[in-house]
DNA sequence: TCATTAAATAATATGTTGAGTATTCATTCT
DNA sequence: AGAATGAATACTCAACATATTATTTAATGA
């Protein structure tokens, strides 16, 4: 394995563990077999090794829903709403892990914005390409589909925010979202 | 004036000017001619005081929104339209009046947390009650009045955090704003 | 030359103290 | 008795010292 991955897996599983904050570089160099000054060689920070991790996982969270957006074995509607619910109980999942991921979190949407808005973008960009695929079988109205794509984020956006996340149950979370994305869903059918 | 109501209107006068945490109750009894001790004859503490401003705030808002909901000069969607429009316009510029009062919305947010649910609980009910006219009129279809009244509140609530509200510009709050409003609103109309 | 480290430095976190403030209480005033 | 206060107490916050940790640098070994 790659040294840069080796470390970038140590640290995870310690702040997996342990926490962002409570990790320190001579805990994860010692885990790799190195100084933890060693580490600056494949990472500019601590901040970095994090944002690596986030940013992983974000791409992986992508996939998946960009799986969801290409099974055209179900309408455009029904896809909506299967991809806001994996991204909704994928967070939830991950901050419910009883684990110290949280500070992890807190620190990237803290301090790495430009992840979080580029994985958004990524986002109403696969909701634009579903709406207009969903126009293209008639399902939908036509719509403007930047503006569309970015209200349905937008509106969902609170399912997704941590201390939503943390204080609600799952199932009330889905169901309020569901509710959420089936009035927008209405709001797109063709008459 | 009686006494409780005079030592709101100094509490104010100085959260507005100074903020909630640098405004002591010394300060506040001396501009009432009272001492400090003596306030707690009529707010157990300090925060309360904050709460029953706040309290009045959201009555305030919640008067001028009912406002809108009962002019039925206008259609129902418009009327929601414009009762979404005006809670976000307030906030905004409550936060963005250059006082100081981004720390007593953090306290109220943070320690007052009945206050802020009640107040949603009201604005579910209005939309509700707007849901329910709008039905009347033929203008909706048949909806589930208290679940879609949810959902209007929820998809919303991201424009009304301090946090959403603080960076973006009002003008570009309220295009987002309308975006998800026409969106559930098409989604309600009747076919 | 590249990978690595120990040691130096910078930044941050932790702990401690003192000052300031919220809250309580015994007492006074009316 | 109800209203109010000064003094006592408890709590919170800012300033400072200390310790940990992040980051840089100069030096070493492959």
């Amino acid at each position: 394995m790659q040294v840069r991955a080796r470390i970038q897996a140590a640290a995870e599983a310690r702040f997996k563990r342990y926490g962002f904050t409570k990790t320190t570089l001579a805990e994860i160099g010692a885990d790799c077999g190195m100084s933890a000054a060693n580490i600056y060689r494949y990472f500019d920070c601590k901040g970095d090794i994090a944002a690596a991790s986030a940013k992983q996982w974000l791409a992986n969270l992508r996939q998946d829903m960009a799986a969801i957006v290409a099974d055209s074995d179900f309408g455009a509607g029904e896809r909506l709403h299967r991809m806001i619910r994996l991204k909704v109980k994928s967070l939830h999942g991950l901050i419910e892990s009883d684990l110290h991921f949280e500070d992890l979190i807190e620190y990237v949407c803290r301090e790495r914005e430009a992840l979080i808005e580029a994985h958004r973008a990524s986002e109403r960009a696969l909701v634009a390409q579903l709406i207009v695929d969903g126009m293209g079988r008639g399902e939908f109205r036509p719509l403007n589909v930047d503006t569309t794509a970015a209200a349905v984020i937008v509106a969902t956006q609170i399912f997704s925010q941590h201390g939503q996340v943390r204080v609600a149950p799952l199932q009330e979370l889905l169901a309020e979202t569901d509710n959420v994305v089936a009035l927008m869903v209405e709001g797109m059918l063709a008459r």
